[in-house]
DNA sequence: CTGAAAGCGCTTACAG
DNA sequence: CTGAAAGCGCTTACAG
């Protein structure tokens, strides 16, 4: 075989085509976990692959990847409160792959988590639950949304703003509680003039950041600041500041809230507190137990 | 064991206590796919998950699941002309696993495609290639962005628009240059008193989609709407828009393009042309012979 | 129709 | 230190 590829290096060329004869009596790592009983495989089981947070896919892919595993990626369902035989099936099909061990990363809104953090906890394998918050009896590495909300809106006072207000998410939920909390220690650490009732909740969603931007405005003019619990309430709150013939950064300042990482191609672009992703993955993946449940 | 899970319906835990029973003795896949020479995995292989569409990657994972695949997720890099040894090393590690099917799902911009391309074709499994166009000697799935731009422009002329222009991506990108094609075509086919010229280049990003539009806008007067090739653009575009005091859809009407979910939650809510990513999933997971290459 | 045996491709403990 | 043998947990073809 001659090297027809220009655009690869001959050194590179013959590393790999050394790698791949040597691999050419292809090994069979099914026979080789038989003998061992372990696959050199980690499965990543989540909720729903399309809303949950890609960064942490990506670490998790990117870490399992650096220390030799494999990935499975399997979604189950956890949005009824019923799980489906299907997802029990799907769950223990996987299992039989002799995965060696899972990384559990459900979305906030579960409503089966209890019975899904019971059945993994069955397994006799190592899981490790990736969450917004104290997960009880199974070992979880917790986004820290609580020291989040603390740096964005510390951020926010270092830029010498005022009155910082917040757009919070659905307070029910953990992770919205938490940001909030971390904005409310911002403030009590950096000054105790600053206005603690500053607060509009909104839904996660854009026009709700918009809706939320504009009562804030109203109901407390001398707000010059906010932030906004994740980019896309964000994003609908930038549209309010505009449509009040405001400016940002001079006369309003607004941080957002990870999530995705479009948010840097916003306009103005918008400062936004993003986890330590790339750690997270990396706990997982060693299963560490950073925090108990 | 006692139900323990109130939200769990008795009948729903029975059946899955029977599964979790039959499972008990465990069956091991990695014995089972020794001798069937099967494992009944697929592996998806992309070559940047972090930005690589999430739908995508969910439908594909979707359709395994229902076919009853597991579906491996590995990243390689395909940026550098220069493959690297580690990803070379990890592929076939993957394929080791005596996966039954790769789904190859390279982002466009790719370099070293040619080398990966001919590195997929000359295993012996089935590959099918998931591409934003035609593809070489590979069976591929191509996302029809002709069609997306047709049915964009489309969109905008039966809302009654009749200057309707074009923010499109880099031009020396295939998807770029299907978009506008799609474009022309719908401008071809609905009337010939559409002006072709009303066309600015962007790079994607939110930010040269506000300058695109700023420069239409005084370039062309006349133009009372816009085919962003992109979300991202189409955000940047309304900036653009709402700086100048025009509305949206009274003055300009705008319409973006795909990718990420989060384009439905823009504000003013993004008339969005997607993919039929379902249907793309399910085919790559078939190994349908879509079209060749 | 039932059940014991052979064998998939590896690793590992053990004999030489 | 080297090499043949045993065995991992299944499936499948074959004997009874």
């Amino acid at each position: 075989v001659i090297n027809n590829h220009p655009d690869v290096s001959l050194k590179t060329y013959r590393q790999v085509k050394e790698v791949v004869d040597r691999l050419g009596f292809q090994p069979n790592t099914a026979a080789r976990s038989l003998v061992t009983k372990r696959s050199y495989t980690l499965a990543l089981i989540t909720s729903d692959i399309a809303h949950y947070p890609q960064q942490i896919l990506a670490a998790v892919e990117y870490n399992a990847r650096q220390k030799g595993y494999k990935l499975f990626v399997n979604v189950i369902d956890t949005s009824s409160s019923t799980p489906s035989l299907q997802d029990v099936k799907s769950l223990f099909d996987l299992l039989s792959y002799q995965v060696d061990g899972v990384i559990w990363a459900p979305e906030d809104d579960v409503k089966s988590s209890g019975f899904w953090n019971d059945k993994l906890r069955e397994l006799n394998i190592p899981v490790v639950c990736i969450s917004a918050g104290k997960v009880d009896y199974l070992p979880f590495i917790a986004v820290d949304n609580r020291l989040g909300g603390f740096i964005a809106t510390t951020h926010l006072i270092e830029q010498g703003y005022k009155q910082v207000g917040i757009i919070t998410g659905p307070l029910d939920l953990v992770p919205a509680l938490e940001r909030k909390s971390g904005w409310q220690e911002a403030l009590n650490k950096f000054g105790e003039m600053f206005q603690q009732n500053l607060i509009v909740q909104g839904d996660w969603m854009a026009p709700s950041g918009e809706a939320a931007m504009h009562k804030l405005l109203e109901d407390f003019p001398q707000i010059d600041a906010v932030f906004a619990s994740n980019d896309q309430m964000a994003l609908g709150a930038i549209q309010a500041i505009f449509q009040r013939g405001k400016r940002i950064p001079e006369d309003i300042g607004i941080v957002g809230f990870d999530d995705s990482p479009s948010s840097a191609y916003f306009h103005p672009p918008l400062t936004s507190i993003s986890h330590h992703f790339n750690e997270l993955g990396m706990k997982a993946v060693q299963g560490n137990r950073h925090k108990y449940g």
